[in-house]
DNA sequence: GCCAACGTTGGC
DNA sequence: GCCAACGTTGGC
């Protein structure tokens, strides 16, 4: 079981319409990064995520699960893009926001503040608990 | 809306 | 294979 955070802009795609789009989940379409594609290639189903919304809001405001490995992403014809399915699971009682993030030690090496540009990012077991901690959410989400 | 950071592209 | 130019992301 790994943790993950995912990155949308809310204009793109905001958490209310991934919780729309209800338990089977949507296609997390649209990566044009390797890295960020081999983090979605790594991903298990069951695995847990953040869902994080850039630009506007900037706060981690829900958790999600990933409901089906890696595949090829339809958004494109290029063969190299891939991505996975994910699924709302919860809101977060209370969003974290990056300020938030920022201001805790515990998280200075989190992806959210080395990696500011990456949109799929790994989360280590001890900052999930820590976000979740700050969320509310106590116990964490496994 | 600006601009820094950084990933990607393409010429050599 | 290097690296400059360019485009995009995302915080502010």
């Amino acid at each position: 079981m790994a943790f993950w955070l995912f990155k949308s802009e809310p204009d793109a795609w905001s958490w209310n319409k991934q919780k729309e789009a209800g338990a089977k989940g949507t296609e997390w379409t649209g990566v044009r990064n390797y890295l960020a594609r081999n983090n979605m290639r790594a991903m298990q189903i069951g695995d847990k995520g953040f869902f994080y919304h850039s630009n506007e809001g900037l706060e981690v405001v829900g958790i999600v699960e990933v409901c089906a490995l890696v595949h090829h992403d339809s958004t494109t014809d290029d063969p190299r893009w891939e991505c996975v399915d994910i699924r709302a699971v919860r809101d977060v009682p209370k969003p974290v926001t990056l300020k938030d993030v920022k201001a805790n030690p515990k998280l200075e090496k989190m992806a959210l503040v080395t990696s500011m540009r990456l949109s799929v990012q790994p989360v280590t077991p001890e900052e999930w608990e820590e976000v979740c901690r700050m969320a509310g959410l106590v116990p964490a989400p496994q």
